[in-house]
Parts: C-alpha cells; sequence; structure tokens
DNA sequence: CTCTATGCAAAAACTTTGCAGGGAT
DNA sequence: ATCCCTGCAAAGTTTTTGCATAGAG
C-alpha cells in the first residue's frame, strides 16, 4: 500500500507527521491508542490527534473508544470487527466475517464486548 | 421491578443515592450517561461514579463507551444491542435481537457502529 | 506566496481519589 | 459499634484549543 499516495488523494498535504502515523497504523496488527504510539513518533499529541481527526474525515482511518477510556485507531480497509474484554480491556481483530444488516442504518463497525478466553480461564 | 430488593440481593447497604440510581436507570428506556442525569439526582458526582462501579462489579448494571467521550449506563437485563451513530453521536436500542458466536468467549454486548437514518438523509 | 500544519502550553471534559464525617445494619 | 457510604475538593487521564512559527504546494 502506497503510503503518500492514500495521503495525497485525499487533498492532504504530506508531512512527515502524516506519514509516521499512517505508517505505523498500516504495519499494525491491531488498532492502536495514543498511548500505544507516543513512544514511537516524533510529532506533539496535539499534531497526533489533529491528524487523527483528518485522517477520520477522510475515511483513511476507523476510530472506536474501549473500557480503558482510550480512543483506538486502525487503518480502514481491513473492515473487521473487533472483540473487547470487559474484564483485562484486551482488544482482539475477529478475521471471521459478522454481518449484520439494520433497515436504514449504514452499518460501519461492530463492536463485541464480553470476556476472553484467557479471563474465563481464570486468566 | 423492586428496586430495593435488587440492592440488598447484592449485600449492598441501602441508601438514597443508590436508590436514586437505580430508579432513573430502570425507568429510562434508553441508556444514560452521567450528564443525562446529573440534574435528577441530589448525590455529588462521586458518590454516582463510585456506585456505578458497585453496581458494575454485581452485575447489576452494563456499561459502555460511546462516540463523545461519555460512558453510558443501563440496567443489566434487556440484554440487547446498541447502534451508535458516527455522525450525530445518537444511541439507539436495537430491539431485534442479534446473536453472534464466538469460539471460547463470553459474548456480552453487541455495538454497532455507523450512520443513522437520520444522518443518512441529510439530518 | 499562501494556506495549512506544527509545537508548546494551557484548558477542557469526564472520571477517580483522599479524607473526614455520617449512616445503614 | 462497626464498616461502608457520602460530600467536598483536589487530582488524574485523555483529548482539544489558541497562538505564533514553520513548511508544503
Amino acid at each position: 500500500m502506497d503510503l503518500e499516495k492514500l495521503i495525497s488523494d485525499k487533498n492532504l498535504k504530506l508531512t512527515n507527521a502524516r506519514k509516521e502515523i499512517l505508517k505505523i497504523l498500516i504495519e499494525s496488527t491491531k488498532p492502536l491508542s495514543y498511548e500505544d504510539v507516543k513512544d514511537d513518533i516524533s510529532m506533539d499529541k496535539a499534531t497526533f490527534y489533529r491528524n487523527i481527526i483528518k485522517f477520520e474525515e477522510n475515511g483513511l482511518i476507523s476510530t472506536f473508544e474501549s473500557n480503558d477510556k482510550k480512543r483506538y485507531y486502525e487503518i480502514q480497509e481491513s473492515n473487521h470487527s473487533h472483540f473487547i474484554c470487559t474484564k483485562c480491556s484486551n482488544i482482539e481483530c475477529l478475521h471471521e466475517d459478522i454481518k449484520v444488516k439494520i433497515k436504514n442504518h449504514k452499518v460501519e463497525t461492530i463492536i463485541i464486548k464480553g470476556i476472553c478466553s484467557n479471563c474465563i480461564n481464570g486468566n
């Protein structure tokens, strides 16, 4: 996937900050929060969050909120569902596809909450 | 539903704060945030949040996080799913039941995010 | 050259904690 | 009488904003 093309196709200016953020999200196998990436990026947090908003507006990433008060970000592409454990707050990507239709609504993301197998087996 | 029994069955002390919170949640047709209830309750916010945590621990309520940075609370009972609009942040309860099974996981809640019919039709 | 992006610091929004006094059982 | 609950104020966490400067096209 061409990082720079992704950005410029949306008529966004091609900056280092944007390339850094997208690169990390593209290379990650799971959704990431600001906290997850803060040591790996060189920009200020204000820049990070402002760019996240731009990416969202342009459909480059998708986001969701977890148990732990944090927002998580991932590349909009692999439009899979997520499982959030209400005990340990771990997030799993569900690659089996789960389809839900709701009349007159556009479904974007499905988040399933519950207890993960680790926690079921007493951590 | 017997408010007082719900509380004392969990060996929680029967206080006014607890009765107030549960009563509002029981009577509501939709999940509520602290902001939604703050004008209708007489306790301090610290008490509200501490009791919410107790109720969660005891399985009296279920909670989820929405787009708007707020946590929403509802009586654990009508274990239905929710639709959160990513544009207007409105929350709808989905009463049609949506069943999802995931191996080795205990599914508790399903949250579907997308665009609601209002927003599809240009607000 | 122009307009958008960035860094820094300060603020905002929501939730949690410490502590001393009050209340349920 | 004992412990748990409460209010108040202060602090914590995550995200947002204002403003002056830097940088992309």
